[in-house]
DNA sequence: TTGAAAGCGCTACCAT
DNA sequence: ATGGTAGCGCTTTCAA
């Protein structure tokens, strides 16, 4: 890799002026004979400058950071997505590190990223605990959670109103007649969730199923395949979720789906409002709102199976 | 944010000698006395070395970066999170970039890594150009690509069989009697792709469609479902998709999946090998094999629907 | 119009 | 057992 230096010395001129050269606004003082030298080297040596060294001499690196528990889930990707979008046309890079749920790695990539000399940090936290995040903003490191928060711990976060759509969602099935209605939630490998959901459905067939997230409703649909249930004949499904292909499911998906987009230009912006400020700005806590898409999972309970 | 400075100050020492005993393995010449201010102070300051400063002196960052094309198709997203779990255990930490297909956007992020002074690079490059890649090779900058490589450039890769399992797929729709396939490809927003197949099957109705890509399988069957097409009744489709859903599909999807934790591990072992290695190594191109898995949307020929 | 020097935070080598 | 120092690549202020 090409240095200052390596430029420097094929232009003939000292570093710091090439520095000067390459950072100069319109009308820096050079002459035009030294520039075209300059540029020439930087084009001959394909010369990038060091951003290690930039970020560590400017104090700034342009860049954030987001840390999300699962890329393979839609809902995460998606808000990566967003954040990334926001971010580029901004003028940051944006790294994006994996925790897997895993408690240890998150805290891992939040030290290894804020010692990166990243500017700040978007997070959609394990939430095992936040010990880390106190850290942080003891820190006033700014950062963001998405998704998921702390009730008692005060910082900035971008979450949806799970609680109000939870109760749109049970409004409806009861407006259908369903008394019977099972929630179904966890941090699931789709074999676990199938398996409760199985033993669920045997002791207490539900006539309705809220579930929460996408890869767990994946995994309820598995599981009603497999005890042959028709929806919504034998029982009626509400996903949180917010895949593309729930309209192309066995049964078209009633669900409760989030503005990611919308959530992921949030946290950014806000991100970006906190690590402009010079003095600490007080904390916001926006919540988006969530939408229930009506499929044709939910039905009457008339005629429902009522125990298997 | 604490620096090596505040450390040795608080427990009044050198710089140098923390940074030793930091670093240090078993039997480092060190007062008892001393090591325990220093863990002291660095326990009590919350210290982290800037790895900028690290990496800048080391001229090694323990990174790898990776630039994907697009982050909500679970395929690379698949990748992503094998190579990520990959690159942890060998005490590496991932960067992730998203090139949005736009290959302005994937030239910035590999001159951006590369001078963040990160050790080497997976990429499934969007394709349009390689001059790029030319350069980075010319450095001797390691890396690796995936899913996608330039027949002409040779360069490290790991691709599957494509043209195998296209070959296989088509067989196996020939063998049920299928004599007008349609296949469908391209990098397509779902609603394009859409229209495109509207057109396509009003003008020339194929009793089966091979389809690349996730994305634009969900766009196909969104194209059917509009035309009241049943499948397989009236079509038979195989999809080149990885998404968990298929199986949930309105019908089962018959597939060609691709073995994507292995592409990724393999792809990160590869780059390990050639980031560990002084002298220079060959390249490997690394071809993987695809597997068809049946499902129900396709089906024989006969009675099938051979115009609109 | 250009050069010189200091310093960001760190580590490794050489002293003592 | 600990301290001092140089230098990774860059930018910035001051000097010429």
């Amino acid at each position: 890799m090409a240095t200052l230096k390596d430029v420097a010395a094929l232009a003939q001129v000292h570093p710091s002026t090439v520095s000067r050269v390459l950072r100069s606004t319109e009308n820096l003082p050079i002459s035009d004979n030294t520039r075209r030298r300059i540029m020439d080297a930087v084009k001959e040596l394909d010369y990038h400058p060091d951003q290690r060294a930039r970020a560590l001499r400017l104090g700034k690196s342009n860049t954030v950071g987001l840390i999300i528990p699962d890329i393979s889930n839609s809902f995460f990707a998606n808000i990566a997505k967003s954040i990334e979008e926001e971010s580029y046309n901004a003028g940051y890079t944006l790294v994006v590190c994996v925790s897997n749920e895993d408690q240890e790695k998150e805290v891992h990539f939040v030290n290894n990223l804020t010692s990166r000399g990243i500017d700040g940090l978007v997070i959609a936290p394990v939430q095992d605990s936040y010990s880390h995040l106190v850290r942080l903003k003891k820190k006033k490191y700014p950062f963001v959670l998405i998704d998921r928060c702390f009730e008692e711990f005060e910082t900035n976060a971008i979450i949806s109103d799970n609680e109000t759509s939870s109760f749109e969602a049970v409004e409806h099935l009861v407006n259908l007649g369903h008394k019977r209605i099972a929630f179904l939630s966890g941090r699931p490998t789709i074999y676990t969730i199938r398996k409760r959901l199985d033993g669920y459905l045997n002791a207490q067939p539900p006539t309705a199923l809220l579930i929460s997230g996408n890869r767990i409703t994946f995994g309820a649909l598995k599981a009603i395949v497999e005890k042959n249930l028709k929806i919504p004949d034998d029982i009626s499904i509400i996903g949180f979720t917010d895949s593309i292909v729930t309209p192309y499911l066995i049964s078209p998906l009633t669900t409760i789906t989030h503005p990611l987009r919308d959530m992921g230009i949030r946290a950014f912006q806000l991100l970006l409002q906190h690590m402009n400020s010079r003095e600490t700005l007080p904390f916001s806590r926006i919540v988006v709102q969530t939408k229930m898409v009506l499929g044709a999972s939910t039905a009457s309970v008339n005629g429902k199976l009522l125990h298997t």
